[in-house]
RNA sequence: GGACCUGUGGCUUAGCCAGGAUAUAGCGCCGGGCUUCUAACCCGGAUGCCGGGGGUUCGAAUCCCUCCAGGUCCGCCA
């Protein structure tokens, strides 16, 4: 209903005014719609805008009214306001199961995120990335993309070199109902502080990275094991937040399957190529001030010539590639669009989130300085279990153990995810454990609320007569939720939905204090049961796009 | 030193890319509201030279320049 309505009123504009572009914005407190385009109109017509102003609005009023708009000039403004007509099909539009859906698109989208290297566990840094990523995802699903969510196996790095040393000579034993990617971290941490300890062991490292490269049986054994071992407690960490990846691309297949080889005689042949016992790409034309090294003088590849496969794959593969990357691979990331474009391959987009840092400073897994994602939930749903517990003693402890689950996975997600990507967050465990705010708690608390209702009162003959400001309020903020979701697709940035479904449970619980349902009769109450069943089918529809549970008691 | 990101009430934060009408919310603070559909809620109040300075514009939190402060990166690591 929402967009038709807004294009309708564009094309009005244009043909009123002439002008392609017509300033047409969102209204705030005056209007559901409003332009400027007198301003703009005023310094070609030499006359005042809102004089402008009024004229285009008294030519749009009559064909507007017969579709229940109302046009108005105030000073300036052109303001619209849509009439009870909208409020209704909006309404009626929202109570389709899927509500917030767009149609089906033709281009294949692949979203690769979280990627981290298997040498520990996720910490609260990872997780920003498996959270943007995940919602991103899922928000392209609601609009309608084919989609494939993938996670980039780092295989074969130093990193895992050191750990498969580790296990090979530091004689650590898993401790009892330790989770494959702690132990690893322990092994990975101790090897460091092995290897600072006594230089030469490098020797055995750079040993086993060349070994790798050659495709060694025993070593390929090792490190798949030990990948494998810290990869299985990943996913289970991912699949405790409600995070899925449909499929998991490993680095060294690449370099397995001959694809990288390929792609670094390519490059050798480029201009920009410099063969000189290293080979590199000279980007400075680019405005890169350091070469891409691709391999190294003594013939074995960096990461760069892995990665560059890989996305060379991807191109091939979908239409739209988004990667979701942290602010220390900014450099690194314009490196390899940049390498991309010259071998003449699409690169991907890129989604960039900045650092998550510790009160203490910067997290480390190699230094053993970080909060794990499990400690992290593991903490929030002890302490959502004792917030259930005092709200709802007359629940078994299965039931309230559950709910625990899901407002814990949802305060987490919803405080990650509420930011902006580009801000920069220091983690304070007193903020994550606190879930009377502005949070996923108090969102579906509203939907838990509209589920009480509707359970309550039984079967009802949906209405569409709204008269009180509350509900026309909440109304006309439901009729914007397809909307978001393609603001979200088209810009790259889940947080938005975040804010629209904190600002659907503000105008539901405002309509709910002033609004009563159950004691109203008649059309009043049919309408209001109408309302309460658009506004939870709109906020269940929100909260599982961000990945969190619509749960119906709480 | 260079590149990128950030700076909005005491704290956290939306808006900035696509400039417009009194700058968004939360926490905290002050004062109200549970015999009423779940008070993880609602209502009212105080708190802002939108980091500083310059510029563009009829109009700047938003665009440009500059300075200051914080974060990130600049490896034959990933």
């Amino acid at each position: 209903m929402y967009f038709t309505t807004y294009t309708m009123i564009r094309e009005a504009l244009a043909a009123c005014t002439g002008e392609q572009e017509v300033d047409l914005g969102d209204g705030g407190d005056h209007a559901d719609l409003a332009s400027t385009i007198a301003f703009r109109l005023a310094k070609v017509r030499k006359t005042a805008p809102a004089r402008i102003a009024a004229g285009i609005a008294a030519e749009l009023a009559p064909s507007l009214a017969t579709h229940d708009i109302t046009v108005e000039a105030l000073g300036p403004y052109i303001n619209f306001r849509f009439g009870q007509r909208y409020v209704a099909e909006a309404v009626r539009e929202a109570l389709a199961p899927g509500y917030g859906g767009l149609p089906e698109k033709q281009q294949k989208v692949c979203i690769e995120h979280t990627s981290a290297n298997p040498n520990g566990p996720l910490h609260v840094g990872h997780i920003r990335n498996s959270i943007l990523g995940d919602s991103l995802a899922r928000a392209f699903a609601k609009a309608g993309y084919p989609l494939e969510v993938q996670y980039y196996v780092n295989d074969m790095g130093r990193q895992i070199a050191i750990v498969a040393w580790g296990f090979d000579n530091l004689g650590m034993a898993r401790n009892e109902g330790e989770k494959g990617d702690h132990y690893v971290a322990r092994v990975y941490i101790a090897a460091n502080r092995a290897i600072e300890a006594d230089p030469e062991i490098k020797a055995g490292i750079d040993a086993r990275m060349a070994a790798i490269e050659q495709g060694d049986p025993e070593t390929v054994r090792r490190f798949r094991t030990a990948v494998e071992l810290c990869l299985g407690g990943i996913k289970a960490t991912l699949a405790d937040l409600h995070i899925g990846h449909d499929r998991f691309m490993w680095e060294s297949d690449f370099v397995r399957n001959r694809h990288m080889a390929g792609v670094i005689q390519r490059i050798a042949l480029l201009p920009e190529a410099k063969n000189e016992g290293t080979l590199s790409v000279d980007l400075s034309a680019f405005g890169f001030e350091k070469e891409y090294v691709i391999r190294r003088s003594d013939g074995t590849s960096v990461y760069a010539a892995r990665d560059l496969a890989y996305h060379e794959w991807k191109a091939g593969n979908f239409d739209v590639n988004i990667d979701v990357l942290g602010a220390d691979h900014k450099l690194i990331g314009a490196q390899l669009q940049c390498t991309l474009r010259l071998l003449g391959e699409q690169p991907p987009e890129i989604v960039h989130f900045e650092f998550v840092s510790l009160p203490e400073g910067s997290m480390s897994t190699r230094a053993g300085m970080f909060v794990s994602a499990d400690a992290l939930i593991e903490e929030v749903t002890a302490r959502a279990l004792e917030e259930v517990t005092v709200r709802r003693p007359d629940l078994s402890i299965e039931e309230r153990s559950a709910i625990a689950r899901s407002v814990a996975v949802g305060a987490i997600r919803y405080d990650i995810i509420r930011v902006s990507p580009e801000k920069s967050t220091v983690f304070d465990w007193k903020e994550a454990l606190n879930f009377e705010r502005q949070s996923a708690p108090y969102i579906q608390y509203a939907h838990a609320r509209a589920c009480s209702i509707l359970e309550k009162a039984g079967g009802f003959e949906p209405e569409f007569a709204f008269a009180t400001g509350e509900e026309i309020a909440l109304a006309k903020h439901i009729a914007l939720f397809p909307r978001v979701i393609a603001q979200v697709v088209e810009e790259r940035r889940p947080h938005l939905l975040s804010v629209y479904a904190r600002e659907c449970a503000d105008l539901f619980n405002t309509f709910y204090r002033y609004n009563p349902v159950l004691k109203s009769e008649g059309a009043t109450r049919n309408s209001r049961l109408t309302l309460v069943r658009a506004a939870q089918n709109t906020l269940k529809e929100a909260l599982e796009t961000l990945g969190i549970d619509a749960l119906e008691s709480m």
